[in-house]
RNA sequence: GCGCCCGUAGCUCAACCGGACAGAGCAUCGGAUUUCUAAUCCGAGGGUUGCAGGUUCGAGUCCUGCCGGGCGUACCA
C-alpha cells in the first residue's frame, strides 16, 4: 500500500507542480470508498496559488497519466481522486496478512523506548467494583497497544493499600470484627465493616480521630495494627488476582501505595532542603498558587502522609528504576488536578522527567440511581456482572449452537468480551451510565459481533476443509472488483493506521470503531459474496481476502483484550 | 465563585492535521434463511451538531460569550 501510495505522491506532485512530500502527505483515503482508493484535496495548493481548487483539480486530472496500477484519476469538485486497478490494493496487503499472521499489525516504531502505565489501581479491602473497569480494561489495553508499537510496557498495579481509610477499617476491626468472618466472608465481610464505621460515624465522630490515629500508628509501625493491615491485604490480592485472570490483565509490577512508604522521607526531606515546603493551616504544603493549581498538601497536620507525597516518591522510583521515557497513569478525570499538582511539584524538584509523564483520564462510570457509594455499601461487583455476562453467553450458546464443544470456554470468551468491549468502544473520556441491558448486549455494536463475523470466516475454512496456512497463491486478486470486496481490502489495510493513532492518542476505541467498520464489512461481504462453490480462482482470491479481514480482526481484538473463539 | 470536561437522530455514540451530501448501533416499522452460523443482512422514517456571535474559501471540529450537565476546588483517593 505505501509504495501504491508512493506512486501516486510521484505522479501528482509531478502535475501539480509541488513537492513530493507535500504531495505525499496530503493523500488520504476518502471517506466515502466510492471515491477511489486515495484523494488529494488541493485546498491548500489553490490558497497559495489564489487560484480555485477545482480548476486545480481538473487541470491536474486532465495532466496526469493515467498507467497501472493506477487506473483512474478524476478531478471530483476540489478533490483529486485516485483509482487503481482490480486487485492493486489487495496485491499489496493481503499477501502481506498473510504472511504477517499475528504479527500483522505490530511494529518497531517504539522500540528502545521504556513506557511505564499506572492503571487499574483499586482499593484494597474494599470491592472490585464495576467501576474499577474502566482503568483496568483501557490501562492494560493501552499497555497491548504499546506493546505492539515494539514499546517495552511496564505495567504497575498502584493499589490503594495506605491511608485513613485502614486505620478506619482497623478501628472497625477491633471493635466488631471476628476473624473467622473474616476467612469465610473475604471482602464482602471487610465492606461490611467499613459500612458499619461509616454510619456509626455519623453518631460518634469521635471514631473518626480514632481511626486517624490508628493510621498513624500504622505507619509508625506499630506491630499489631501492621498485622491486621497485612491480613487485609492478602485477602484482597487473592480476590483481585482472580478477577484478573478472568479478564486476562497482567502486571509487571503488583505494589501498593505502601511500597513506596519507606522513600516518602527522602521525598519530604528533598522538599524541604529546595525550600518548597510551606506551613499552612498546620499541613506541610507546597503552594502552586503562582501557576493557578492551588496547593498540593504533602503533610497532613498530624504529619501522617497523603496520596501525592506517595505518587512523588512512586514517581521518582519508577524513573530511577526504569528509565522510562514515558510515564503514564490510566486513572479517572476526576483527579486532573491532582496530576497536574504532582508534574508541577516534580518540575519544581528538577525532575527533567516530570515532561515525560501523562495522566491518560477517563470519564466516569455513573449509575441511573445515583446511590451507588461504597460506603453505603452499595456496589455492583464486577465479578458479578462478568457472571451474568458469561451465564448470558452460555444460554445463547445452548439455543444457537447446541453441539459445540468447549462451550464453558467459549461462553467465557463472549460474555467478558462483551464486557470489555462495552468499555472500549467509545472515547474513554465519555463518561458512561452503568446500563445491564447495554453491558450485556451481544448485538450491533458489540464485543460478541466482533467475535461473530471472526467466527464466521474459521466455520468457512472447516467448511471447506482448508487449513488457512494452506493458503499459497498466487492468487488472481483482480477479480475481486466489487464495492464490498473493494471495502473489505480497504477496512483491513486501514487497520495499521487504526493502530497507530490510537498508539499515539492513547486511545482504544480508535481500535474498537475501525474493527466495527471491519467486522460491518466482512458481514456484508458474507452475504453477497459466496466464496466456495464458485469459480476455482475467484475462491481462491476470496478465501485470501477473508482470511486477512479474520486474522485482522483477531489481531485487533487480542489488543483489546478479548479472545477469538473460531466457533460461537 | 473559580478551574477543567462534556453537550451531535427518541436513546447510546462515530466523524483522522478544520474539508466532499454529519455516519453507526439500539429502539420503531417493513423485508431476507432448500446454499459458507440470522449473535447476521437489506430497506424506511428520524438532525437548526445546546444557543448567539466571530475567524476561514470552508466550522460538529478553532476563538469569545451565554445556557445545560458533570467533576474538581486543604488535610479521602
Amino acid at each position: 500500500m505505501e509504495t501504491l501510495k508512493q506512486r501516486v505522491a510521484e505522479a501528482a506532485a509531478e502535475a501539480l507542480g509541488i513537492a513530493l512530500e507535500e504531495a505525499r502527505s496530503a493523500l488520504e483515503p476518502p471517506r466515502d470508498p466510492r471515491m477511489g482508493d486515495l484523494a488529494l484535496p488541493c485546498f491548500a495548493l489553490a490558497k497559495r496559488l489564489g487560484r480555485n481548487p477545482a480548476e486545480i483539480a481538473a487541470a491536474a486530472a486532465a495532466r496526469m497519466r493515467c498507467a497501472p496500477p493506477l487506473a483512474s484519476v478524476r478531478a471530483a469538485g476540489p478533490y483529486l481522486n485516485f483509482a487503481f486497478v482490480p486487485g492493486a490494493v489487495a496485491d499489496a496487503v493481503i499477501g502481506r496478512v498473510l504472511a504477517e499472521g499475528q504479527a500483522f499489525g505490530t511494529s518497531r516504531a517504539g522500540a528502545g523506548q521504556t513506557v511505564v502505565i499506572d492503571f487499574s489501581s483499586p482499593n484494597i479491602a474494599k470491592p472490585f467494583g464495576i467501576h474499577h473497569l474502566r482503568s483496568t480494561v483501557i490501562g492494560a489495553a493501552i499497555g497491548r497497544i504499546l506493546r505492539a508499537r515494539g514499546h517495552d510496557v511496564v505495567g504497575i498495579n498502584h493499589l490503594g493499600d495506605w491511608g485513613t481509610q485502614f486505620g478506619q477499617l482497623i478501628v472497625a476491626f477491633r471493635r466488631w470484627g471476628d476473624e473467622e468472618r473474616l476467612a469465610a466472608g473475604k471482602i464482602p465481610y471487610l465492606l461490611e465493616l467499613y459500612v458499619r464505621f461509616n454510619a456509626e460515624k455519623k453518631e460518634q465522630p469521635a471514631l473518626q480521630d480514632e481511626a486517624r490515629a490508628a493510621f498513624r500508628a500504622l505507619e509508625l509501625g506499630d506491630p499489631q495494627a501492621r498485622a491486621l493491615w497485612r491480613r487485609f491485604r492478602e485477602v484482597s490480592e487473592a480476590e483481585f488476582r482472580r478477577i484478573y485472570d478472568l479478564l486476562g490483565v497482567r502486571f509487571e509490577h503488583f505494589t501498593g501505595e505502601s511500597f513506596y512508604e519507606e522513600h516518602m522521607p527522602a521525598v519530604v526531606a528533598e522538599l524541604e532542603r529546595q525550600g518548597l515546603l510551606v506551613e499552612s493551616e498546620d499541613a506541610t504544603i507546597v503552594d502552586l498558587g503562582a501557576d493557578g493549581l492551588g496547593v498540593s498538601i504533602i503533610k497532613k497536620a498530624d504529619d501522617s502522609t497523603l496520596y501525592m507525597t506517595r505518587d512523588l516518591a512512586a514517581a521518582i522510583y519508577r524513573f530511577e528504576t526504569f528509565r522510562f521515557s514515558r510515564a503514564l497513569y490510566v486513572v479517572g478525570a476526576a483527579q486532573t488536578l491532582h496530576f497536574k499538582q504532582m508534574f508541577r511539584v516534580l518540575e519544581l524538584l528538577g525532575r527533567p522527567f516530570a515532561k515525560h509523564m501523562a495522566h491518560v483520564p477517563f470519564g466516569l462510570l455513573r449509575f441511573r440511581d445515583a446511590k451507588m457509594s461504597t460506603r453505603e455499601g452499595r456496589v455492583i461487583y464486577l465479578e458479578e456482572v462478568l457472571e451474568r455476562a458469561v451465564e448470558l453467553a452460555r444460554s445463547k450458546i445452548r439455543e444457537k449452537n447446541p453441539g459445540l464443544e468447549d462451550a464453558d470456554r467459549v461462553a467465557r470468551a463472549v460474555g467478558i468480551g462483551a464486557v470489555v468491549f462495552n468499555d472500549l468502544k467509545n472515547r474513554r473520556i465519555k463518561d458512561v451510565t452503568f446500563d445491564w441491558d447495554e453491558i450485556l448486549a451481544f448485538e450491533g455494536d458489540t464485543g460478541p459481533y466482533l467475535q461473530y463475523a471472526h467466527a464466521r470466516i474459521a466455520s468457512v475454512f472447516r467448511k471447506a476443509a482448508r487449513q488457512p496456512a494452506a493458503l499459497l497463491g498466487p492468487f488472481r486478486f483482480a477479480l475481486l472488483d466489487s464495492q464490498v470486496e473493494r471495502d473489505l481490502t480497504r477496512a483491513v489495510s486501514l487497520y495499521l493506521e487504526a493502530v497507530a493513532r490510537a498508539a499515539a492518542e492513547h486511545e482504544p476505541s480508535i481500535i474498537s470503531q475501525h474493527l466495527l467498520d471491519l467486522a460491518a464489512v466482512l458481514n456484508r461481504f458474507y452475504i453477497e459474496c459466496r466464496i466456495l462453490g464458485v469459480d476455482p480462482d475467484l475462491s481462491e482470491a476470496r478465501l485470501a481476502l477473508v482470511r486477512a479481514a479474520q486474522i485482522t480482526l483477531r489481531n485487533g481484538l487480542a489488543l483489546l483484550g478479548l479472545e477469538a473463539p473460531d466457533e460461537m
